[in-house]
DNA sequence: CTCCTGTTGGTAATTTTTACCAGATATAGC
DNA sequence: GCTATATCTGGTAAAAATTACCAACAGGAG
């Protein structure tokens, strides 16, 4: 269970994930060294999984991003591991979670242009097997795109 | 425009948000100097937004997620504004995107539990001024998770 | 060619990280 | 209540990284 400082801790390099050991300690009223120790004992446990820069989505040439509602024909695990395994290994696949609802599948896609998420789509998971269906909901804007959890 | 080297150095720093510039350095091939400054140079042009520690969802207790589709009565700026506003203020709310397709708007919800969930449904979003539904998709299961783009 | 602009690599002072220590605190058994 | 054990703490110092400054270098424009 997480005591309240590791919770401190995991607020404060959720929003300054690159912050120094010596501000965060400050931050969460430790010393450098007990504060070190539990960044430490948290990314041991897998607690914090890794550290990643933000990057400006448009800024870096990714002007188009859609989420995606996918259905499968059939459910075996034949079927699943494949569609799983294949999607997850496409980087311009973001997120993909199974859902309950109409779709089997939310996934939400980023790409240069729409020419490449044509490219995305003909090329890739129309090619899927056992597809149902590929519903796209183009992103018209994005409102809010945070990675910290609401402690 | 991003040059090759800045592709690069983006593409370490998503994946390794904390290593050292040296290390860095190395991977790009530039000297310490030169990429440390590339690195300030991403960051004052807002193409670098932030860093942040990416924590495990389960791990830190938040056993349930949603994705929402919401759709508005009317579309009005008075409405929308107003959606946008206090959505965007929820930290639950962890993304919320505008999109084609019969939904207006894609909302992830992170929280502790159902119960968490339900207060959530009934305390905020049927609240809000103008929605005309709101559909929840339980996420049954994370496949992928990502925040790197493909570059 | 020569100036100009922007970039590069090297260097060194400053800051930060990180391992180790001894002391404090808490817990369980008796 | 008391002791033994384990766990945590803050302080310290060596090692490592950051960051500002410098002179040198390349590529374009006139």
């Amino acid at each position: 269970m997480l005591e309240k400082q590791d919770e401190h801790i995991l607020v404060q390099l959720q929003k300054e994930g690159r912050t120094t050991n010596q501000q965060l300690a400050e931050d969460v009223g430790m010393s450098t060294s007990a504060c070190w120790r539990r960044v430490r004992a948290l990314e041991e446990a897998g607690v914090i999984t890794g550290y990643s820069a933000l990057v400006n989505r448009e800024q870096a040439g990714f002007a188009t991003s859609a989420i995606l509602h996918v259905s499968l024909e059939r459910h075996d695990a034949k079927f699943v591991d494949e569609f799983v395994s294949r999607v997850t290994e496409r980087a311009e696949v973001l997120e993909c979670f199974a859902t309950t609802g109409d779709a089997d599948y939310h996934l939400r896609v980023v790409v240069r242009d729409m020419k490449a998420y044509n490219a995305f789509l003909d090329e890739f998971m129309f090619r899927l097997p056992g597809i149902r269906y590929v519903r796209t909901n183009v992103i018209l804007k994005e409102i809010k795109t945070s990675v910290a959890l609401p402690f």
